[in-house]
DNA sequence: CGCCCTTTTGAAGAAAATCAAGGGCAGTGG
DNA sequence: CCACTGCCCTTGATTTTCTTCAAAAGGGCG
């Protein structure tokens, strides 16, 4: 039931054939579930499976010598944790559970199996890492301005969302805490708050109860000078503020 | 002769068999000689084919919506660019040459074809990724401290131009402007001269002609709590902080 | 009911940005 | 050969943004 969250991500990143999809569901998938706040993989470790969300929000995030903790990057269902495996690599950072999650175990070697002999999930898997990297290099330009940051944090997660989706309307899930938002765009919890109260203000969003609705899309999009175009970069196109 | 730029890369990334050796030297690579200061991929491009750094310096940037410019990584000999030809996907962002450079061009698809026959080269593209990314994410554990920063990114470019043999007791060129050391940090041109001086005062570094001398290694490494290990995440070990 | 976690608010302080201007050095051209 | 020009580095004074510290107010849950 819940591998249909790694169907799902898989088919928004490429075109399967029938036989992809036989590809994907014969491939035996251990599901594994985390409560909220535990360790999906810690930090040292050197998975040996090839990790896929199933259900749930994590973050993947790292300890600075200070104690402070960054969050550099949020994972939804269908996103893939500790690709690590793939290169026999000791992760240099952490998974956590941002909500209670159920995390799927694939063997690393079917899955390398399968990528060698379909073309398509191979495409897939390296897609999937390219926007990784898009979203990492779009948080590397935050930090100059609070507001923007918030703004485009709240875009980009809302069409990601989206596309697995998990947003309609103009709502989505957003069980993240303010802190949690900081930590993501390395500012504080409190000028956090203060900047979601200005949008709050200005009747751009709510947010409320871990539950965010865009009331003005277009202005959410002007603040956080917002392109989508990076969340699917193999589509030609214009570049798009739209959010869904 | 510029082609061994690519076989030391890769010799740093895998162990290389000799049929490997043989099955990199028989790729065409189109040299391409590009000028400081001028693009090597724009924004919006969709290369076709796999490029190579093979002499020189370039760095990954993105101009902001207020036209300010964040650099997002830099490239030194041996480096991959634009690996988004793997997935027919246009860049998100654009490379300029630092320094005079030579670029190698390589076929997509015999890239592709010698990745599937070897698994080492396969193996070794992975793990360059895999480095670019774990870069990527300790870029955005900065932005806390400046000093700090700017320590850390002389750490990264130490190891890294040593690591294809640039860098030997402790010096190696680095031929950035302090304006483009701060837009990689995130930080203004002036407050970066601030800190490097306060790093020569304080005689951990040498920094002049374009060329970096570190006076005090466990200083340096101290200020940036550096560890190299991210850099090589597939080598089992302890958190190394030295530089060579 | 009371506890813990999260959000909210206020006031003071620090880090870095901004604005402005001077100086060194290399290359160019008269 | 020397003035000129452009780029980069350096320095100072002021302002903004964000942090830090502190404390109070909600809200869900045993």
């Amino acid at each position: 039931m819940q591998q249909s969250a790694l169907l799902t991500k898989m088919a928004s990143l490429v075109t399967l054939t029938d036989e992809d999809r036989r590809a994907l569901e014969a491939l035996s998938i251990d599901e594994v579930p985390v409560a909220r706040r535990r360790a999906l993989l810690t930090q040292g470790a050197r998975p040996d499976h090839f990790h896929v969300l199933l259900s749930g929000w994590a973050a993947r995030y790292e300890v600075r010598a200070d104690g402070s903790r960054r969050i550099t990057g949020f994972m939804l269902p269908g996103d893939f944790c500790g690709i690590h495996a793939i290169c026999h690599a000791s992760m240099d950072h952490a998974i956590i559970a941002i909500t209670d999650c159920v995390v799927g175990r694939l063997d690393a070697a079917a899955v390398d199996a399968v990528a060698a002999r379909q073309p398509a999930i191979n495409q897939a898997i390296w897609r999937a890492k390219l926007i990784d990297e898009a979203v990492l290099r779009k948080w590397l330009l935050f930090s100059t301005d609070a507001y923007q940051s918030v703004a485009h944090l709240l875009c980009e997660l809302y069409v990601r969302a989206s596309t697995v989706g998990l947003a309609a309307r103009g709502r989505c899930r957003l069980p993240l805490t303010q802190e949690e938002i900081g930590d993501a765009l390395g500012i504080t919890a409190v000028h956090t708050n203060r900047v979601i109260q200005r949008l709050r203000n200005e009747r751009v969003i709510d947010l409320s109860q871990h539950e965010l609705t865009v009331l003005d899309a277009p202005a959410l999009t002007r603040a956080a000078a917002f392109d989508r175009s990076y969340l699917a970069p193999w589509i030609a196109g214009e570049p798009s503020a739209s959010l869904d």
